[in-house]
DNA sequence: TAGATTGTTAATCGATTAACAATC
DNA sequence: TAGATTGTTAATCGATTAACAATC
């Protein structure tokens, strides 16, 4: 199975989507020249997903975008619980970008007694203790970590593990070490933030 | 000069300052193994920075983190504004690993009545139309757009560029396009989540 | 048919890894 | 000196781009 490029992908899923007329044919070179990619890419990137255009036509939109959403499992609703209850955890639960990729936030686990019995964008609030069995009752596989005042992020982890949660999304600054079987990403804002620091400090190269 | 890699030294240097004895000395091949990166990469990343190691002997864990920080200018204090106030604006403004970076957030602002005159970790809620004058007087560079009820994000980005701010962080789903001479880098996390999600779909490879 | 755009092979490019002499 | 680890050059690898015959 050939590697797919998330990213690519995900650029091609939102230019076409901004355009409405998706259903209308687009040339490799079009698309490409919206996403900042080269027109060969495009052209082998849709060849991976299996599509197949027409010579001196190009491709149909609207069969682009359900091809990625299939491949890529958009339009199967992934549920996810999130450990903590603070400003991050309350920011992700009803992120918008979140549900075009199909996935909703079904609860959040968090010892802290002021936020306890919440409801934050349709997610219920729960002790941490309630975590295992929530999880596995309603299937969950992914697992996101955000601040708490009361878990660190190594016990979320073990908590989350022990539920069998299979997929770990660390917004806290902690390393996380998985243990086999589960994958850990850590999402790095800072590496981000960074670049976008160092290209703005004083004396740009010039052009 | 070298183009740096952003992710890998920021992975240097969270390991690194996880090792509260960073004074130590440290081998290549030692720092590699914990950043998952060869050694080899780890000497020319180094090397790139401008220091030497002593063969037998490896690198001083104290003078590494210090070239990093220096280099990427993790030390210089930088002022940053958001466009938005809510659950996401508010979740970044006291981000933790910010600060690590010399990030603050030194202002907010949206026409959210409700909001407008509130402090958010330490950042004053300001009318919109504020956003030129604040910038101007607090000399920032550097503006961060996130959902508004009030706010279109192209609407932000207009006045963040008047503004004379020179780099954008676009946490929306909109599609930004950017004037000449200013940098717009869209906050992707659907991506990350569509490579989590894939990971974690029905049946997974053998291994 | 002429023109446009595809699919695919070959060439290029850059980044990663291996090898090893130099050095503490 | 022997052993360890560096800095650097050469080899490998994979990804991107160019070229072009095939096709609508």
């Amino acid at each position: 199975m050939k590697r797919l490029h998330f990213e690519r992908l995900m650029r091609y899923h939102r230019v076409l989507t901004d355009w409405a007329v998706a259903s209308d044919v687009v040339a490799s070179e079009h698309l490409a020249k919206h996403c900042g990619v080269d027109p060969t890419q495009v052209r082998k990137d849709l060849a991976a997903l299996g599509l197949r255009g027409k010579p001196s036509v190009g491709f149909t939109g609207a069969t682009v975008l359900a091809a990625i959403r299939e491949r890529l499992g958009l339009d199967t609703l992934k549920g996810a619980v999130i450990v903590g209850s603070g400003r991050m955890a309350r920011a992700l639960a009803d992120y918008p970008l979140f549900s075009v990729c199909g996935l909703a936030v079904v609860a959040i686990f968090d010892d802290d007694i002021e936020a306890t019995g919440e409801v934050v964008a349709g997610a219920s609030l729960y002790p941490l203790k309630a975590l295992p069995r929530e999880c596995r009752r309603l299937g969950v596989r992914l697992g996101i970590i955000t601040p708490s005042r009361s878990a660190t992020p190594k016990e979320a982890m073990q908590a989350l593990v022990e539920a069998g949660v299979r997929a770990i999304w660390n917004f806290t600054p902690a390393t996380l070490v998985a243990p086999p079987g589960v994958l850990v990403r850590d999402e790095q804002l800072s590496v981000d933030l960074a670049e976008l620091a160092y290209a703005v400090r004083d004396v740009p190269e010039a052009r």
